[in-house]
Parts: C-alpha cells; structure tokens; sequence
DNA sequence: CGCTGCCTTGAGTTACATCAAACGCGGTGG
DNA sequence: CCACCGCGTTTGATGTAACTCAAGGCAGCG
C-alpha cells in the first residue's frame, strides 16, 4: 500500500465523476489526491465505518457487496476503474459506508480524505453535478439488477452475470471474448451455490456456449447467452 | 385529474427534496408547480417513458415497482407523501424513467413539467444538493432492502415488509399499530404468492403476534416481528 | 340477503441448497 | 522431467422451502 501525490490517470481512462468536472476542476482534485496501489484481497471499504475516504479506482477490480445480517456477503456490483465510491464523505449524508468492498485484483487507487474533499466540494461548484451523475448510475444499476434478473430462477441469473461481467471486464482473446472468474465469484454474483454454478456451466459448454479453463471463461458469442438469460424456450 | 396551481402543503408536511431548499426558493417552486388529484389504480409514471415531469406526492400511497422481462412487478418500495419522483426530468440522465409507480390510495400531486424543471434548476443553486439528498436516500434505502432481506427466506421478508410497512404508512389504532394492507399487497412486496403470505400471516395470527380483518392487519407491538425479521431461534 | 372479491386450505411438484467425497489442473521443488 | 500438493472443480444422493393448482369459505357491500 505504497502511496503517492502525483496522480497520473492511464491513457484512456474514463470515469464518471472526473468527466462531470471542469478540466480546471479535475486539476485542483488531481492535485489533491493521493495514488495508493492494493493487493488481493484488500478491504477498500467497510460499511459502518465513518465516511472519511472518498476514492476512485484506477486500475484492478473490487467487489462492492452488502454483508448480511446472518454474515453472508451479498454482491452487488463490481467496482471497476472509473468508478468512485466513498461518496458519503461528500455528501455528508449518510456519515457512515453502506456498503464494504474489497480488491478481488491487485491495482490502484486515487484518494481524498475528509479535509480534501471538503475543500474540494467548495472549490468546484460542478462537483454537485458530478455526485449526482455517478450515484444516479449506481441506482439505475440496482435497479436494473433487481428488475432485470435477481429473482429469476438459477439459471437466468447466472446467465445475465455472465453477459453484464463480459460487458464490464471481459477481454477480447481470438475464440472470444475471455474472462477472468472462477466459478465461487460467478456464483456469489448470481447468488447460488457453486455447485449449482458449476453444474450450469457444465451444461453450457456441453452446448458449446462457453469453454471453461481453471479461473477462466471463453465465450465464443454472448447471444447465446442472452436469449437464456430471457427465460428459456419461448 | 382535476388541476390547479395555487399549492398549499398540508400541516406537518415534510419532504427531503423541498427541505433542501432555501424558504426563498421554495416559494418559486410551490409558484411553478401544478396539484393535480389522483385515483386509485392511477399510473403516475410508467418506465421507459420520457422523462418530463418532476413531481412529489402530497398525499395518498403509491405503489414503485419494476417490471421483469417476464412481466412481473418487481415491488420496490412504497411512495409516500412527501417523496419525490422523476428526478430524470432534472437530472438529465437517463431521459426515461426507470421505475413504474402507480397509485394505491387515492391522493394528491405537485408537478412541474420540464420547462419549470429546469427553470427552476437554473434558479435554485441548491437544487442540486437536495436532488443529492433524494437520490442517496433511494439508493440506501434499495441497498439495505438488497442487503437485509431481499434474499432471506420467505416467513423473514415477509416480517421486514410487515416492520418497514408499519413505520411507513401504521396508523396508531388502541389496539396498536394499524396497517391498511391486503395479503395481495404484502404478497408482492415480499415476493411471493398469496398463498404464502396467507399462511404465514394466518400462523403469526394464531401466536397472538398480529390481527387480520380483510384488507386491515393490526400489530399490537413490533417486537416480535423484529425478532423473527432477523432469523429464528438463533 | 345474495354476490363479489378476498381469503384460506391441502395435495402435488419443482428448483435449488446441503453434504460428502473425489478428481484433475497447474504450479513447485526435487 | 517427474512427483507432489493444494485449490478450484465436479458428481450424485438427499432434503426442503416455496410455488402451482383446485376448491371452498367468508366478510362486507349493495
């Protein structure tokens, strides 16, 4: 967790919330911020811990979950490079996180603390705008989420997680579009077991869907896919 | 649907939204909203629709809901007297709504069309910030049913939905807290048939934990539904 | 005092979780 | 190059919560 000042942003880097600031804007709250790099398994977040922090992903990938009252995590999203979370520390409301997150890769972080981002909420006027850009994503997101397929049977579910992480993380290998997961993240996204997880893939790359390696997922076509994520053979 | 534009706010009327905004600005904005009544079944906003009305309900209930692909409702939550909706008029982004809400009370709305939404974004530089309030509040509201309850089993959601519910929208009776609520209604907030919620309802009635008359629930004290909201015998 | 819509009950079915037990891929060190 | 080790993966057997469907009861309204 080694950490630096001088924020540089990789080539091509977008994110909601710096795209909503004027680029006199984004240069103050560059400035302002500190770079941290993660590892595995680091806790970015915990929810009920006092809203200090507000940060941006620059690289690697976390996963943004709710833990449960019986103690089991529910997923609720990936945070990918872009994406900004902490935003109670500016909006000052609710004062705690509410949700925890942690690094399923190693990468880097760009951070500001309680001061910082305090003075960066008077010093930027469009920052207002900004917040409400990236929290209406996160609840369209939800919504669409608990619309679209959290209470569809097994199968869909996994299918839909499927689509929306080759969407968000997938990369383009020559049999197709690659993704990095195993089946235990494939399952705790569509919230089965991963038997169940297991079994479905199985089945699918029996049908030439997908091919399976240890970590690993090639999906050839995401149509397939698609059309079992509507529900099955209508 | 009868209209007209000189709002008056019942007593003790409270709304994130309006709070957020100066007693100046508020004024310029109850000047530029129309107060529309509404009917029972009513569709106050469908998704998918363009996005063209700001408005906030006065009085009455709402149903806020998603439709599934399969063609479902998806219950989201209750829209309440002083909650406001179609912040997409303001905020530009998405231009559609995304959620369904249609009235299950008779009631009352204060709407602004798009061109006095964004008048009045343009001439309340605080609009933002209680847009912020609202929409924060949505999501930590959807976060915490996701991460809560959504996924318990069914007796548990069905107890959540009996707690939120009486908070929400409980009237004080003497025989304690009245919920004017059919089993239908807390069937689809809870996510599941009829037939289970009569079930687990009739079983609560006959441990003395709550009263059903048709359409009417009566819960003498909130305590036990707590406990059995967190999981049983543990 | 009948009728309509809400509510209740039971029997049968299904999807998915749970559990126990191995298998095999891919790295490591000999 | 081969043997080993550990974790991600696979399989089948079994249990169960909750849905589906069919049918009937009953409250409250007109």
């Amino acid at each position: 967790m080694k950490a630096n000042s001088a924020a540089a942003l990789p080539p091509g880097f977008r994110s909601t919330f710096l795209d909503g600031l004027t680029p006199r804007e984004l240069k103050t709250a560059l400035a302002a911020a500190r770079q941290e790099t993660i590892s595995r398994h680091q806790i970015l977040q915990q929810e009920g811990d006092r809203a200090i922090r507000l940060w941006l992903l620059v690289t690697g990938r976390a996963a943004v979950y709710r833990l449960a009252d019986n103690g089991d995590k529910v997923f609720l999203r990936w945070g990918l490079p872009g994406n900004t979370f902490g935003l109670a520390t500016i909006l000052g409301f609710p004062d705690r996180y509410i949700v925890t997150i942690d690094a399923v890769q190693e990468g880097s972080l760009l951070a500001w603390d309680l001061a910082a981002s305090q003075k960066l909420a008077l010093r930027c006027p469009n920052l207002n705008k900004a917040l409400n850009a990236v929290v209406a994503n996160y609840l369209g997101g939800l919504i669409n989420v608990l619309g679209t397929y959290a209470f569809q049977p097994a199968e869909q579910r996994l299918a839909r997680v499927l689509v929306e992480s080759a969407h968000q993380l997938g990369r383009n290998g020559h049999e197709g579009i690659e993704l990095d997961l195993t089946n235990e993240q494939l399952a705790v996204a569509a919230r089965m077991t991963v038997f169940t997880a297991t079994r479905k893939l199985r089945k699918w790359q029996g049908l030439g869907i997908l091919t399976k390696h240890r970590g690993r997922i090639v999906l050839p076509s995401l149509s397939c896919l698609e059309g079992v994520s509507k529900g099955p053979r209508t």
